[in-house]
RNA sequence: GGGCCCGUGGCUUAGCUCGGAUAAAGCACCGGCCCUCUAAGCCGGUGAUCGCGGGUUCAAAUCCCGCCGGGUCCGCCA
């Protein structure tokens, strides 16, 4: 509703301008949210210059010429301080922003098309890592806010399921048995990182592995139905962890199709006539423009690389959607330039790149191969027994199956959400001792603003109070508008939590447009926070009727909202903690 | 060596795309608030040369140049 708000300050202000004879085209509004105001415009900084007058006369001069329509408004009014214009909002906007979130958060417009997005998409060779649990909740809540943005979305997880790693895991498992006391992908990765031991330290054994790599290729049933035992041992216990973590892929694609089907051999072929290739021996070698490292894209022995299949992955996907996703860690930069440059000279849509950076251990960076690396399984072990702990301490009220479910939404929750606060783009250096600290989690923090707002809702309906909307939404999902007097809600913590609710669309737009899902994280905390105020400065079951009235649709129209970015970040909300 | 990213109170970060009103939060530390709907909460306080140096501008955390520190990548791994 905020959008709202604002096209109709655009419109306010430049047919003021017009009439202030200071318009000029295309000139920049500049409006922003700021604490002195619902919205404000600097426009006057800019006119200043070219009027060669001060800011501050322009601001009042551009004030006096703004007419606020009589009615059908969401403006309140409008004042110049200063240099700036400022906006508020009227009793209308929260009228009408409460009654959209109570009419189920529709946004607004057409459906936006078919997004492809590919994210974890781990090598099947051990169980996920903090490295992989960045990718998968990034990749997760992206999927989520492009859904609420109004997209179709199909979600990808990328098996390699013919690379040279799991040639090791294949050779490995002839010679030691899985440790079959362990989840299967954490017995995979350990005869992985035994195997790669051993063969470093006997060129023997790395012909033994280079020689299954070639009969997997030449089609050898034997050796294929290996390696498809191994992947699938692995993706089983991978595929459980996900779960855990409230994630799901709508499709497992597996490479080796794209080398089995033919299409690798396509592209291929393609690049040769399009593209600039030279032979290094008998490898391809392709060079792209304006990227100085050239790409090799057939090895000597003819057999295909990693970032060839994953262009006729590319080709396939793209065909399947109006945009295509991929969410890479930063080493794989560098590819993902290639991959866009190739896939230009096929004349197939290229893919937008979430790209994140590394997460670190204090020892160094992570590594599946050398054993370097904490399980994803691990750390939501220990989160969900520390949560337990705070949640026994807190609620001893509770009986046991209670407390164990708290504690799992809230410790898995507040994993997600440090994953997904931080920018994509910074550097995370993991520290388990304080990934395991719940207090100071964000995630609880907001759980329990939607824990308290349910427990207002919860009761109101015990005390038979006329809440029926809530009861109605929670029968059927619908609520029923009722009387209430939104002008009553006029305290300051009450008008600034509904500004901040009236945003949600604005933010998912933000989110959605520019990918960025740690803006969600943001917004959502500083909902809970909002919320919070409210809930100390106003009684709500304890106010006048009317005013009681008005508030518990306020409170339900919170919940409705903190439901709503919880949903979004993938973190359960309960109703009690 | 070259490309890309990061560098904001003691710690973790937001803000940088699009320059403007006292640089915004959390944690930690100090002090206060449970006879009103869950104190996983709220209020107040201490604490920042926005890595360093130039430049552009009426105005720079934000734009430009250089440097320093950290990360990552740099043809037959994925």
């Amino acid at each position: 509703m905020f959008l709202e708000f604002k096209r109709e300050v655009e419109r306010v202000l430049r047919d003021a301008l017009q009439t202030a004879s200071l318009n000029c085209t295309d000139l920049d509004l500049d409006l922003e949210e700021s604490e002195h105001a619902d919205l404000s415009s600097r426009v006057a900084f800019s006119l200043a210059r070219m009027c060669d007058k001060p800011p501050a006369i322009i601001a009042a001069d551009i004030v006096r010429h703004i007419a606020i329509p009589a009615e059908d408004t969401f403006i309140a009014d409008a004042g110049a301080v200063g240099p700036y214009i400022n906006f508020s909002v009227n009793d209308s906007f929260v009228h009408t922003t409460l009654e959209w979130i109570r009419g189920g958060l529709k946004q607004p417009g057409q459906k936006k098309g078919k997004i492809i997005i590919e994210h974890t998409s781990a090598n099947p060779d051990g169980p996920l890592h903090i490295g992989h649990l960045r990718n998968a909740v990034i990749g997760d809540v992206l999927v989520r806010v492009l859904k609420r943005a109004g997209y179709e979305v199909e979600t990808h997880y990328y098996v390699n399921d013919m690379g040279r790693q799991i040639a090791l895991v294949v050779w490995g498992a002839e010679r030691m048995a899985y440790d079959e006391t362990k989840k299967a992908d954490h017995a995979v990765a350990k005869v992985y990182i035994a195997a790669n031991r051993l063969v470093e330290q006997n060129a023997e054994f790395v012909t033994e592995v280079e020689e299954l790599m070639r009969k997997y290729e030449a089609g050898d049933e034997t050796v294929i139905q290996k390696y498809n035992a191994a992947v699938k041992k692995c993706l089983s216990g991978i595929q459980a962890s996900l779960e855990r973590l409230q994630i799901q892929h709508d499709v497992i694609v597996w490479e080796s199709e794209f080398v089995r089907g033919g299409a690798v051999e396509a592209v291929i072929e393609e690049l040769k006539q399009k593209g600039d290739i030279k032979r290094d021996g008998s490898a391809l070698v392709l060079q792209l423009e304006g990227i100085e490292k050239a790409l090799v894209i057939q090895r000597t022995d003819g057999t295909s690389l990693y970032t060839t299949r994953d262009l006729a992955y590319h080709r396939w996907k793209a065909g399947k959607g109006d945009r295509v996703i991929d969410v890479f860690g930063k080493d794989h930069e560098l590819v993902s330039q290639q991959l866009v440059k190739a896939l230009e000279l096929l004349d197939v849509r290229v893919p937008e790149f979430v790209i994140f950076e590394f997460v670190s251990l204090p020892t160094g960076s992570l590594s599946t191969r050398a054993g370097r690396y904490i399980a994803a399984d691990e750390l939501m072990d220990k989160i969900e027994e520390r949560a337990y702990q705070e949640v026994a301490k807190k609620r001893d009220d509770l009986d046991e199956r209670k407390k164990r479910e708290i504690a799992r939404k809230v410790g898995i929750g507040a994993l997600r959400y440090d994953m997904v606060k931080v920018s994509p783009d910074k550097h995370i250096l993991f520290n388990f001792d304080e990934a395991l600290d719940i207090e100071k989690k964000g995630a609880p923090f907001i759980q329990y603003a939607h824990a308290r707002a349910c427990s207002i809702l919860h009761l109101a309906v015990k005390r038979g109070y006329a809440v029926s909307a809530y009861k109605a939404h929670a029968v059927t999902g619908q609520s029923p508008a009722e009387d209430y007097n939104a002008t009553l809600l006029a305290q300051r913590s009450e008008r600034e939590l509904i500004t901040k609710l009236s945003k949600l669309s604005a933010i998912i737009d933000e989110a959605s447009s520019e990918l960025k899902p740690h803006l969600i994280a943001k917004y959502a905390r500083e909902l809970a926070e909002s919320f919070n105020l409210f809930y100390k400065d106003c009684p709500v079951l304890n106010a006048d009727e009317e005013l009681r009235k008005a508030r518990l649709v306020l409170v339900e129209c919170a919940r409705i909202v903190l439901s709503a970015v919880l949903d979004m970040l993938g973190i359960e909300a309960p109703s009690e903690m």
